[in-house]
DNA sequence: CTATATAATTGTATAGTACAACTAATTTAC
DNA sequence: GTAAATTAGTTGTACTATACAATTATATAG
């Protein structure tokens, strides 16, 4: 393998996350965040779950989504189902606000990804998108 | 084009954003970060440059790249060099401990990027170069 | 039953960032 | 050639996202 791609890989993941948390610190739709959308994101794929188990998927500290679904709850996006099975844990449902909310960030990040490929290939979208999965894929598992 | 696409591509960006984010914040190499890094890149790159282009290049505010700055030169990583034209200006050459753990800290990351795409064809490593860089490129000018 | 483990919260700390106010120097407009 | 506007950099303040440690309440194992 040639050094000069893992050079390349390397130089641009470290631009793009700057980028995107540069962008993404200032586009606020609603009252969500980046990290609001993703474990509102967890609770529409998964439907209710509790802090652990976000924690967990999120890889994220237990004290991290504790605040995260605390402030999603102050702001009506979601509410605390308690665990009969086990009166510790709770469970985390989306609210029919947080469902809106959720949805129309989701859009508005979809139009912006439009936007940002609109001059590339369907195979290349394709091609990106398998790849930042695979990629994913890898750091949680090595 | 079909939605779909976009939605995996959006999807895992968030969480990859989420995923690398998590990854460097534990990543510490000698005294370096990952904005450490890329302002230390930029030097590497372009040579000695002053506080207000690296904070264009880098996206970033003026202030941010002040401290960021003070906090590398603290470190003996760069030091101020008078601009002698202009007079409120100055830039910010790396010192001989910096590139070394600039360099370090570099290969460190392509150990990790070796390790994580090590059972990808090159075939796909550098279409994923490819695609963040073309990607990159579009967050900046669009 | 007691000891240990677990789910969640809260206190505290840190990194990384932005915006606003400020200083010193430069450039522009007349 | 000076006054006004602009610019480079710093510093004060604030906020978000995060982790780790200590704590509380409950659950599970010996």
């Amino acid at each position: 393998m040639k050094n000069f791609i893992l050079e390349k890989i390397e130089l641009e993941m470290a631009v793009l996350v700057r980028r995107v948390t540069s962008i993404t610190s200032k586009n606020k739709i609603g009252n969500l965040d980046r990290s609001a959308y993703l474990l509102l994101h967890q609770l529409s794929v998964h439907g209710p779950l509790g802090v652990k188990t976000l924690a967990d998927n999120l890889q994220l500290d237990t004290s991290t989504v504790s605040r995260q679904a605390a402030s999603l709850e102050k702001k009506g996006y979601v509410y605390k189902v308690p665990d009969h099975v086990d009166r510790r844990a709770y469970f985390l449902q989306l609210t029919e606000s947080g469902t809106e909310d959720f949805n129309e960030y989701k859009q508005a990040r979809l139009d912006r990804f439009k936007v940002l490929t609109d001059d590339w290939t369907d195979e290349e979208r394709q091609q990106f998108g398998h790849l930042l999965k695979k990629f994913n894929k890898a750091i949680l598992e090595k």
